[in-house]
Formats: C-alpha cells, structure tokens, sequence
RNA sequence: GCCUGGGUGGUGAAAUCGGCAAACACAGCAGACUUAAAAUCUGCCGGGCCAACGCCCUUGCGGGUUCGAGCCCCGCCCCAGGCACCA
C-alpha cells in the first residue's frame, strides 16, 4: 500500500471537519429564509440558553450544553422535522461591564470583540445552527424591543415605581447586589454595607404567583427545575388575623391630622397556625412597619429610634444570618389577642421581614422556634395550646412544639385537633370580622433597576408637569450613548446621570422640558424574550411577527443550566404570561419542554481559573477534532448528571469513530449476516430511545456495542450492517457522518437526503434466549432456549438439568415462578 | 431545618416494569499480526475459597416486604445542588 493510498483512507477529522463546515454554509444547509420560516409544515423549535460572550472565550461547559441540545436538533431533523436552531449572545450586563473596567476596554469594543471570537468557536463545533437569525442583546435593534416590552408591562400595570431595600455601601457610593456582599462589607472597598431605601422600578410578577405556580403542573420539565421554582414562589397556606391597638394604650392621637376622627387601628398578621392564636402572647413588627410611629409610647420613643437606626445600618446578607442572638425592643404599646381578649405587648424586631407577609407577626413562643427563642431572650410569657399524646395543658415547654396534637388553654376549641382548628379558628375570627383565610407566596417583585451603565436605558420620562411618561413606542429605542466615563463613581447614581446632554429632553406630553430614567435594565429582562426574537430576528418593524411566532412558538425544546432554574425561566414564564394577557401571543409557557444538563467538571474538581484546571476547548478540538470531543462529552457521563472530563477518556470515542470509519470505507456489497441483523435493529431500537431521553452516554455504548458486533474478529462489515449507523451516529460526530455519506454514494447532505433508520421489532430481537434457572432464587444455571417457550417447557428442561437437580436435592417444587425469556425460579424445601 | 438529586469494580459508568449486578469505555495485564512501532484483532480484569467442575460473598449502614431487592418500605450516615429568621 503505498503511503498516499493510506492517508486517502484514514481518518482525518482536521480535514473533512473544515470541508463540512465550508459546505454547509455554502449550502446554507441549516439555515431558514423568513419566507420559509413562515410556511414550514412540521416546524420544531430546538432551543438551548444562549451564552454571555465572556473574554475567555467558549468554555468546554457551553460546549457540553451546546452539543446535547444540537444532538437533540439533529435527532429530530433526521426524523423528518423542519428544526430551526438558533444562537445568540447575552452580552449586556455588570459582568461584562466590570471585565470591561478592570481591562479598560470600553464594552461598545470589547463585546464585539467576544462575540466575534464565540462565533468563530461555535462554527468550529459543528452545530447545527441558523446564523441567518441570531440575536445579540446589546444590538439596538434587539433592545428596542425589549424597552418595546418594558412599555406593554407599563401599559398593563405591571411596572412601578417604588422605594425599595438595597445594599449599600458608603464609601463606593453604589448599589451591592447580595453576592458582593462579603461578611457584611462591601466586597471592593471592605466598609461594612448598610441598608438603604431606593426609588427603583419594579415589575409584578407576584401578581402572577398563583399561576406561575400552577402551570407547572402542566409543563414537561426537569422535576428539580420545578421543584426549584416551586421553593422559590413559596405558596403557604394559613390566615391573616387582625390584632386591634388597645385604645388606652396608643400613644396619644396628637399626630392625627386635625378634624379627622382617628380610626382604631389594627395590626394585621399572617399565619399559618391560626390554630395557635390563643398562645399568641405578644406581636412583633417589622423595625420598618408603618404602625410602628403609632403604638411606639413616648417612653419608648428614644429605644425604639435608636433600634431602628441600627437596623438600617445593617447589610441585608447579616440581617438574615439566623444564627445570631434575637435582638428587639418594647414599643411600649399593646394589641388586643382577638381569641383571648386578652392585651398583648407589641415589640419590633429586625427577625420579622416587612418583604413578608405583612410585615408583622403574632409571636406564638409554645410553638414557634423563632418566637421561643425571643420570648426567652426578653423573659416573655410562653403558653402551651397544643398538647401531643401523653400532655396536658400544664405540661412545660423546654421548647418550642411543632408537632400534631389537640388544642388546650383555647377556650371553646380545647381538645379539637390542631390540623382541624386551623379551619375552626380561621372561620370564628372571621365571623367577628377579625381574620381570613389567606394565601401568601415568598416571591417578590422583581426589581428591574439597575444603576449601571451596560444595559438598555429604561425607558421613562419624568416631567415636571405631566409626572412619569412613558416614551412613546415610536422613539424607540432610547439609545445607550457611548461615554468614555461608564464607572459608577461616588454619586451614587447611574452614570448616565451624569450627562445632562442625554438626560435632559422634551417631554412627548407637553411638549415641555423632562428627564430621562437614568437607570439601565436588568439583565434578565434581555432574556426574559429572546426566544421570542430568533424567528423574527431580521424583522425591523416588529418585536416578532405574530404570524412566525404562531407557527413556531412555543419553544418545543429547551436544554440549559440548572443554576437558571428560577431567575431566568421563571421572568421568561412572567413576561410570556403577561404578554399573553395583552393578546401579543397566543400561548402562556414558552417552553414545553426544558431539561437541565449537569455540570462538566475537571479531574474531580470544579473547574476554575484560580485552579488552573479550565479546559481550553480549541486545543482538545484541534487535537482530535470536533466530532470526537462531541461524542466523548456525550460519552462520559448521563447529560442530565454531568460528568469528569479527563483527558485518558478521549481516547475511546476517538478509535470508536475512527473504526467506524475504517469499516465505512472498506465495506463490502454482500447480504447481511442475521445475527449482525438482528443486533442493528435492536441497536436502531435502543439508539431511538435514549435519544428521545437526552440518554446519550448509554446511545454511544450502544453504538459501540454494535460496531464490535460488525467487526468482530476481524470480519470486513458488510455495507447495509454500517450504512444504517452512519446515520446513528451523525447526531453525535455530524462531519464525519456527512463524509461517510458522501462517500456511500449520496450527492445531497445526510441532514437533507437521509431518514432515521427505522426499526423491525420482530427483527431486533434474538431467536434464542439465555434462560436463566434459579432454585430459590439463585442463579444455578443458563440454558439456551428458544424464544416463546411456555412454562412447561421451560420447567421441564430445567428441571432435566444435573446442575439444576443438585440443588433441588430430590426436594418437592412447592412453588414455580415463571418470566416469559427471562427466567423460571424452582421454589423447593 | 426544608426541598431536590446521588452513593455500584482501580476509574467514568450501565442495569426499561422487582428478574443473569458491573454493559460500554478508560487504565492495567497477556497474546496474535508486524523487522519494529502504530493501527487492528483476541483473551483476562470486584473479593474470597478450589488443582479443577464449581461454591460463597459483594451495589453507603441497619432492619423489613418478596420465590427473587442496586431498584420497593422503615430508620440512619455521607456527598452535591436549591431554599432558608418566609411567621
């Protein structure tokens, strides 16, 4: 052989890798005209989390999420689907922004930069992407519209204006977010953080908790995904109660505005243990919570101030720790128990969140671990209403009680169980016009203001005459100017609000003099709709034509990273549903169906650059080409778990592929052998399967199961045993599937000309079995046996056995257990 | 504390509905082919006992259900992730 023969027929992925990638964009192989994108018959819409373009270039985890979901594409696209796969980038944002500053390379340069860089990464991958509509969130024909969406959510009520609990931190003048802030300092400078109120815009998505949370019943989702947004939404059941300031004891009425008759306060509670309320033995409210200027006496007044100072002063991370001591204080006032009758002293303390409920609670100390450990703190009265088996009303509490049990010390409901005296109280109280049942949920609104400069500017006017105004739809987009001085400096405000020139215009109403919102949206609101975009993507009229999204929308298949869960899915969910009550599209979840992938990590640790261990994918990739990297990540480890990325592995996939290749080239046009038959179509079953279930470490063994089937000993495969699995594996090593093909005699792409094998079930399964025997259970022999045997049968040639006998020992069958193929299990003695 | 996953050979892992534990691969060992290497192919590869046929044990720990448990039930331990002073 000589040696330009042998390099015509070896594998070389370097090379076919580029001659596929050229010809598929020649060919424009994955891309969509907008003419077709409006008329496809069976469209599928294979999505996967687009990434932020970081300076480091793509790392081997985006290519890990990448390949999974463009297998899945490619999958559903040999089956006959019309697959539209897009990408895009996610560069807006304060991670970008602070690469940005500390290289001292303006965004507006560096960004294109990355994305250009991505790009080139990406195509070299191999996926199967439309980059005829891509999207890039800081382009101002995308964030046009995504202040477009700000506006519909204005429009509807679901955008306000309002003070609001930050981090802040003196010294850097700025805003923290949670994660900057370390052991209640500010994370750059070191000065303890405190807490301040700011007017920032806030959409409300509580408004939508009830539904957020009930449509998840009905979407096809990972379960910890749900789970996760399920925690995070928080629904609790339980009653909101209402505790009248004892009149004698307010204060004084001096500070009601003259001529009005004070009415009787009251401070609302929610609960979930109504049932609890005759041990309620003092309240507590929020150190923010409006009524406290009311029940605060003027002997507390200088105890209460300095209490409240000090809370403010306290970061949000340290205020929420819970494991340090309670701390409160008197306010000198009391409310009446409306079970007992009986007044109650009202105290505040920094352990009730105004964020909750209602930003005051009833302190049941018996049973209640928070309000035990202050009531003992402070020397509180702590009364047992709850008594399990074995207790009395008289029973000491050395702490707090959780548990089930019947009610004491609760007047007309003493001895009715707890559980049932939720609804008995509720119910009572109610009728006094004293409480309700109520549902309450943990999710918050979501602030959408952020005082940075690398976002789209909100856009909102503010002006003198007419208030806020929102900018009209047709000024759109509010562009971000280029300024050389983005750094948040000691103002404390955004840096726009440095530049009179942009924020000072007219207002659309009057005509008059107004100012810009200086602040920038939140990241997550760019991707809150993009999927929304990729069909539209070159539509300059519109967000998206309602036609193109009718057809494709919603996304049939979502494939990202669980550490999105809740921020990113659920704000898609949100602005899906409220665009949905406007009538801009006709669905309310985005994605049918979304599966988390596992994490890529290095040599058994997380990679990261201060360990030194980031994979550089480019290297591994020009090493042993595109497909093998593919199919070894898709290898190592089940997608939904992740998996070790150790470089010895590689080395498996890489022969797998490189045999295939050898057997393509050099097989031979004879009939197939039955048993290399049977064994493709069980393989064709079981490859269908685990794709279908995103099982793509066990449809690669199974592949190479197969393969070692058609080669074995040596044998030269025949052409029909091989064919049918170049198109198996084209999901996974997509070049070298094309190559094969090509050279099998096929003029068109695999991805356009060939179909997913089908399967023969009578075919895909072996004429004999290995019939396996147990006497009680274990395993004593294994017999071929032909398919279809009846129980008698298969007795009698286990029982036939001298093996077998042996273990029966002359001993009566008392029992037979029969499994159709599998196995007969001899019960005896 | 609550909610998810998970714990199986030297390593990554597999095991559909409760039915042969360790498929597939990596690493290792031995062999065939080769002048040699690479590539390819073959065999071995959880532990113990045995000359051998074989036998016994083994899926984090302790119990249970079952003809039969990695899988189901009860009680623990450990690891990863999410939530958490949420009343």
């Amino acid at each position: 052989m000589s040696e330009s023969t042998q390099a015509a027929d070896s594998y070389k992925p370097g090379e076919i890798e580029e001659k596929w990638q050229q010809r598929w964009d020649e060919r424009g192989t994955n891309r969509w005209t907008d003419e077709e994108l409006r008329t496809a018959e069976k469209p599928f819409y294979n999505l996967m989390m687009f990434p932020y373009p970081s300076a480091e270039g793509l790392h081997v985890g985006n290519i890990y999420a990448f390949t999974g979901a463009d297998i899945f594409g490619r999958f559903k696209r040999l089956q006959g689907h019309d697959v539209f796969e897009p990408i895009g980038f996610d560069a807006f944002g304060i991670h970008s922004e602070n690469f940005a500053l500390k290289q001292g390379i303006h965004p507006m340069e560096l960004i294109p930069r990355n994305v250009a860089r991505f790009t080139k990464q990406l195509r070299r991958v191999g996926l199967m992407y439309d980059w005829s509509h891509t999207v890039d969130t800081t382009d101002p024909s995308y964030y046009r519209w995504t202040q477009w969406i700000f506006l519909q959510l204005y429009k509807a009520g679901l955008a306000e204006k309002k003070a609001a609990p930050v981090n802040w931190c003196p010294s850097c003048n700025t805003v923290l977010a949670n994660e900057q802030v370390i052991g209640g300092a500010c994370e750059r400078c070191g000065t303890p953080v405190e807490m301040r109120f700011l007017s920032q815009w806030f959409f409300k998505i509580t408004k939508y908790a009830h539904r957020l949370l009930e449509n998840l019943k009905t979407i096809d989702w990972s379960e910890t995904t749900k789970k996760a947004q399920e925690n995070w939404i928080g629904r609790s059941e339980g009653a909101e109660l209402e505790f009248p300031i004892a009149r004698n004891k307010v204060a004084d009425d001096r500070h009601a505005p003259a001529g009005i008759e004070p009415e009787r306060p009251t401070i609302r509670v929610f609960t979930t243990r109504p049932d609890t309320v005759f041990g309620a033995t003092y309240m507590v409210l929020a150190p923010e919570h409006p009524l406290v200027e009311r029940v605060t006496t003027d002997a507390q007044r200088g105890a209460v101030e300095e209490y409240r100072r000090r809370v403010a002063a306290t970061d949000l991370v340290t205020r929420r720790k819970t494991d340090k001591t309670k701390t409160g204080v008197w306010t000198g006032g009391h409310a009446v128990n409306p079970a007992t009758g009986q007044d109650v002293p009202v105290w505040i303390a920094d352990y009730v969140l105004m964020e909750y409920g209602t930003g005051a609670i009833m302190a049941v100390p018996g049973h209640d671990e928070r309000d035990f450990e202050f009531a003992t703190e402070f020397g509180l009265p702590i009364v047992r209403v709850v008594a399990p088996e074995g207790a009395d009303a008289d029973t000491p509490l050395e702490q707090a009680y959780v548990g089930p049990g019947r009610l004491v010390n609760s007047g007309r409901f003493d001895g009715m169980d707890a559980d049932d005296a939720v609804r008995a109280v509720t119910e009572w109280l109610a009728g006094m016009g004293l409480g309700k049942a109520r549902v309450n949920y943990r999710l918050h609104d979501w602030t959408i203001s952020r005082q940075r400069y690398w976002g789209p500017p909100i856009p909102m006017l503010y002006c003198d005459a007419c208030g806020t105004v929102p900018v009209p739809e047709d000024q759109l987009p509010v562009l971000l100017p280029e300024i050389a001085d983005y750094k948040p400096d000691a103002s404390g405000i955004s840096p726009l609000a440095r530049h009179e020139e942009w924020y000072i215009t007219t207002c659309p109403q009057c005509g008059g003099k107004a100012r810009r919102e200086t602040d920038v949206s939140d990241t997550f609101l760019d991707s809150a709709w993009y999927f929304l975009r990729y069909p539209s993507a070159n539509d300059a009229e519109r967000p998206f034509d309602p036609e193109v999204a009718r057809r494709w929308l919603p996304v049939d298949s979502y494939i990202g990273g669980n550490e999105h869960a809740v921020l990113h899915l659920l704000y898609s969910r949100f602005v899906t549903m409220a665009l949905r009550d406007m009538g801009h599209v006709d669905f309310e979840e985005p994605f049918t169906r979304f599966r988390a992938h596992g994490l890529i990590i290095k040599d058994g640790s997380k990679m990261s650059k201060s360990r030194g261990n980031v994979i550089v994918p480019d290297d591994y990739i020009a090493q042993w080409g595109a497909d093998t990297i593919r199919t070894y990540l898709m290898f190592l480890g089940p997608y939904q778990e992740g998996g070790d990325f150790r470089d010895s592995g590689i080395s498996g996939p890489f022969s797998f592929l490189s045999r295939l290749w050898d057997s393509a080239v050099n097989a031979e046009e004879r009939a197939i052998d039955p048993a290399v038959e049977q064994k493709l179509h069980a393989t064709i079953r079981k490859v269908t399967e685990d794709l279908e279930a995103l099982s793509y470490n066990t449809a690669v063994a199974a592949m190479m199961e197969y393969l070692n089937t058609v080669r074995a000993g040596g044998r030269v495969p025949e052409r029909a045993a091989v064919e049918p699995l170049v198109r198996l594996v084209a999901p996974f090593a997509p070049h070298l599937a094309e190559e094969l093909w090509e050279r099998l005699g096929h003029a068109e792409s695999l991805f356009d000309s060939a179909r997913w094998p089908e399967f023969d079930p009578a075919k895909a399964v072996a004429d004999t079995v290995e019939f396996v025997v147990q006497v009680n259970g274990k395993v004593r022999a294994r017999l071929p046996m032909r398919r279809g045997i009846t129980e008698a049968e298969a007795r009698d040639a286990a029982l036939a056995d001298p093996h077998v006998q042996g273990f029966i020992d002359g001993k009566p069958v008392r029992k037979l257990v029969f499994v159709p193929d599998r196995l007969v299990n001899l019960v005896v003695g």
